[in-house]
DNA sequence: CTAGCTTTTGAGAGTTACTCTCATTTCATG
DNA sequence: CATGAAATGAGAGTAACTCTCAAAAGCTAG
């Protein structure tokens, strides 16, 4: 179906044909995913269905991602939103910089719009893919709390540090999940300063 | 929230003999369970020898509990703590309820350190438990945001009073995770306030 | 207490995600 | 081209679930 590409902005050439395979192989097997997914569902879809259409055997798919689960969910952009967290201005305030780093990452998903939706989907359809995701979710607070630590002269296994960065994470999902049951219509960037404006100053006065 | 306890103070008489029966077999299983896992360890255990123990068969034990990861974590407590919640005054600031009742929570759940401990040993460890633990969490959740949503007169389904309790309680699990990593060695009570400044009031000045 | 109904249980077969091992192929390098 | 290293495929194995169906156990009327 449409080929779609999860994968980062490569220097395809250059590297050993090997790798050049290895990259073929990995975005096979996702796109193969992909399809079947939206083909016949989540559940329905094998490993082994999957492993046909890529062209590749079973054994092999597990070599390239862990868990079912994982070809879905597994992107390569984490550790670059890092680095780009990393780069904003020392005395920047981290919560500024956290807004900064989410919009931009919006804007970059908002370019693989049906990578985007059927995650979302599958997030709120699909338990075993949501429980994952969560899973991540606490990957990515590591990464996370280490940056917010720094800007805050404190250490990153400060319990306030960890709480906060989980906290905020946790807001974050919830507010994605609230965009995916509501039918993906709200603008992301909308919601986005909505989440963070409650996790900054609390419940703002109601106005009904 | 924090998990606790495994049985509910059922008045087990005067309750068919059926029931009585399932009651039995319920925690009979369970039983069987963590003495499993203390003897070999959670991945070691497989549920054939689970039923083994408990004596059912293994269809009964999936009958009683729909994972393998249920039998630790399932308990019935949620929704007393969700009533006590709702008991609290209702002109109390919502934030000091929660406080009430985390506290109330601790209490209750030191009666069973043993089966609090081991939870929090497998929720470090085996990250498929982990896993279904946060999943219990967005229930949870529900049921949190609709009595916020009460007190602050919010609907349970708006976008502020979801976000907030999420955080909430992705804040209070790093707390409890923190906890667990660190040998479970610093008084939950302690950290449980700490954890609600930060949520409350962000971070406070360092003090080094 | 028994007859008949409903609920619970056990036995067994089947599916599927995942693991491990080993032989074979495919690329890299001197 | 030869030699070593890495990637692949084939196959067998495990264990968590699911489904089905028949036997057993508790409930209820007469």
């Amino acid at each position: 179906m449409t080929p779609v590409h999860s994968t980062p902005p490569a220097d395809l050439s250059q590297l050993g044909l090997r790798e050049r395979k290895k990259i073929k192989t990995r975005t096979a097997i996702r796109d193969a995913t992909y399809a079947l997914i939206e083909e016949q569902g989540y559940e329905a879809t094998t490993v082994e269905q999957i492993a046909e259409r890529a062209e590749v055997s079973p054994s092999t798919v597990f070599r390239y991602f862990p868990t079912k689960e994982d070809i879905v969910l597994t992107d390569e952009y984490d550790p670059v939103m890092l680095e780009e967290l990393l780069a904003r201005p020392a005395d920047e305030p981290w919560m500024e910089s956290v807004r900064h780093i989410l919009h931009r990452a919006l804007d970059v998903s908002a370019v693989e719009q049906e990578v985007t939706r059927l995650r979302a989907r599958l997030m709120i359809q699909v338990p075993a893919v949501r429980a994952r995701m969560m899973e991540s979710m606490s990957v990515t607070g590591r990464l996370l709390a280490g940056a917010i630590a720094e800007r805050t002269g404190r250490d990153a296994d400060d319990l306030e540090v960890r709480v906060l960065t989980m906290s905020l994470l946790g807001g974050l999902t919830e507010m994605y999940q609230y965009w995916a049951e509501n039918g993906m219509r709200d603008d992301l960037h909308g919601l986005t300063d909505r989440a963070l404006h409650v996790l900054e100053h609390g419940l703002p006065p109601k106005k009904p």
